[in-house]
DNA sequence: GCCGTTTTCGGCCCGACTGTTTTCAGTCG
């Protein structure tokens, strides 16, 4: 069983616990331990292997046992009990707004209630009103919860609330009362996608900035709204919150409210070993005060935080609790690769596939946006509903291709279009062109687009023949995964990368924010294997030229410098790098 | 269930808001 699966179950693990009341101090132990998992970079095949479970910080004895457990066998019987003994409706319970751990126990045992329908019933019929600790008030919420939950997700795709964010942030910013404001939250560490919008103000007059936030025409209701801040429903199902500070509280709240919670619990652990306590309102000087002015460290960024706690600033994408305080301690976090580094993007679509643009007008847009070169990899044969191009028409387009590019060059503009392919990983492994068709190809992006149900062994196996191929420069999307919508297919990512790592393949970071694939927390193992990213637009229409901006935010998420990054490169350096692989094999 | 320069017990991050309370538990981030 694979790392991320183990995590998986020992958060679900804590989650049991949680509605069965247990110690919450256990159910850390196992919350945490999910997460050291999740940090864990090796296989945990190879370290039960050389007897070394020990040395992850979190598991003890018990933990150690079942991690193994888990991973020699597949299943873990404690955790099968578990989940025998609780209704499986009571997890998705949880996730309605309201309904805690605590509550979730006390309708289950009191009125017998198993899944979320039962509840929404009990809500309606008045019978959760008279439990006791249950009001009128949290039944309508309960009510309003279920209802959100049906129509919305509870989590977005970067697309959705990037823009979104930014606006509110800009409002934010012309606030008279406003002094500074920043975005927190997920958004600001570029996680994939995000639950909610978090944003942190400095005012003298927090009032005022409050009522703004809640009369915001997209604001569908008002979740909480007190003194210092406020919760609403957008448009779209998303939640927003506000929190006004001082001004001299501003970075700490900053830093309190970007998180991760992981992040900062070792931020707080860490002020406490100093004898310091940190909270969103400072860090003291005292293990007791929690506010008091006079005894704050005085810090005027976020950087001065870190300072006073001897570590190199960690930057936002980072404070996941991955790595960030061993590397900062040392002063050695990477320097993260730059939306500005970018020189453009290797697997894009045109109208000769599925793409709505032609050639004309994706090498406009993507000139026009200050990129030096971009790859024109239309699908191939095998993906006709995509309109793939067969042999012939791709060489048809090498034709246009170079008629665009002599334009650029006539009128002295550097910018180049490429040609290439995003060829089909057939079923069997084999690719959709034969390779002396390949070779005339500049970008070869290799990715599977059908025959999804084959067995991870089956999956695996096909995209590490696929890197194998000397003239395949990328293996795109690898998990092939829809965020918030299709899972991944079943693949070994680790054997995947060994395989690019072994051939010199180039792995793809898919920009879509649909994609985001290969997922940000494979890239630290990638990274140590010598294995370099590639981060796609996968552009099909111009408007998706943006989304290289929201990709180079989940590739400093995993830890990419600019010399990770493939298309950093000059086109001159570029073209050496692709000759590469064709000459070594 | 984990952990230890306060090491085998007794801690484990912390504050705002809400609702149902007549002083605080539960939830959330």
């Amino acid at each position: 069983m694979e790392n991320e699966a183990v995590a998986e179950i020992l958060a679900e693990i804590g989650v049991l616990l949680e509605i069965k009341g247990e110690n919450p101090f256990k159910i850390r132990a196992y919350v945490n331990a999910a997460r050291a998992i999740e940090n864990v970079i090796e296989p945990l095949e190879f370290i039960i292997r050389d007897n070394r479970l020990g040395e992850i910080k979190g598991l003890g004895s018990a933990l150690q046992e079942k991690v193994t457990t888990l991973v020699t066998e597949g299943s873990l019987p404690y955790h099968e009990e578990l989940k025998a003994s609780l209704p499986a409706g009571l997890i998705d319970m949880l996730a309605i707004p309201g309904m805690g751990p605590k509550k979730v126990k006390a309708v289950y045992e009191q009125l017998k209630l198993e899944t979320v329908e039962d509840l929404e019933a009990a809500c309606q019929d008045g019978s959760l009103e008279k439990l006791s600790g249950f009001g009128a008030k949290t039944v309508q919420r309960v009510l309003e919860g279920i209802a959100f939950h049906r129509n919305f997700g509870d989590r977005h795709r970067l697309d959705v609330v990037y823009h979104l964010a930014n606006e509110i942030l800009e409002g934010l910013g012309r606030h008279p009362n406003v002094l500074r404001c920043d975005i927190a939250g997920s958004l600001r560490r570029w996680k994939e996608t995000v639950g909610d919008l978090d944003f942190v103000v400095a005012s003298r007059h927090g009032g005022p900035v409050l009522d703004w936030f809640v009369a915001q025409p997209n604001v569908i209701s008002v979740l909480a709204k007190g003194d210092t801040k406020a919760s609403v429903n957008l448009e779209g199902g998303i939640q927003a919150d506000l929190r006004v500070v001082s001004d001299a509280e501003f970075p700490f709240a900053l830093a309190y409210f970007t998180g991760s919670k992981e992040h900062n619990i070792g931020m707080r652990q860490r002020a406490i070993e100093r004898g310091l306590r940190l909270n969103e309102y400072g860090l003291f000087r005292s293990k007791t005060e929690t506010r008091d002015p006079e005894l704050r460290v005085p810090c005027k960024t976020e950087f001065d935080i870190f300072q006073a706690l001897d570590l190199q600033y960690i930057p936002p994408e980072l404070r996941e609790d991955r790595g960030e305080f061993e590397a900062a301690e040392k002063i050695a976090l990477p320097s993260l690769v730059e939306w500005t580094n970018m020189k453009g993007s290797l697997h894009n679509h045109s109208d000769w596939s599925d793409g709505k643009q032609t050639l004309e007008e994706v090498a406009a847009a993507a000139c026009g946006l200050g990129f030096s070169y971009w790859a024109i990899t239309d699908h191939s044969k095998s993906s006709f509903v995509a309109n793939g191009l067969d042999e012939k028409r791709l060489l048809k387009q090498f034709v246009a291709i170079e008629e665009v590019n002599q334009r650029y060059e006539e009128a002295g503009t550097r910018f180049r279009l490429l040609t290439g392919s995003e060829v089909d990983i057939l079923s069997g492994g084999r690719l959709d062109f034969p390779d002396e068709f390949l070779a005339q190809l500049e970008i070869v992006v290799a990715s599977i687009h059908q025959g999804f149900a084959g067995s991870e062994e089956e999956m695996t196996k096909r995209l590490i023949q696929a890197a194998e191929n000397k003239y395949v420069h990328i293996l795109g999307h690898i998990t092939g995964r829809l965020l918030l919508e299709r899972d991944s297919y079943k693949i070994n990512q680790r054997a995947v990368i060994d395989a690019c790592a072994a051939t010199g393949t180039w792995i793809e970071l898919n920009a879509s924010p649909y994609r985001m694939d290969m997922d940000w927390r494979l890239w630290h193992y990638a990274k140590d294997k010598g294995v370099k990213c590639v981060i796609n637009t996968d552009a099909h229409r111009f408007e998706h030229c943006s989304y290289l901006r929201l990709g180079v935010g989940v590739a400093r998420k995993g830890w990419l410098t600019r010399h990770d990054v493939v298309n950093t490169l000059t086109l001159r350096q570029l073209r050496k790098a692709l000759d590469w692989k064709r000459s070594k094999l």
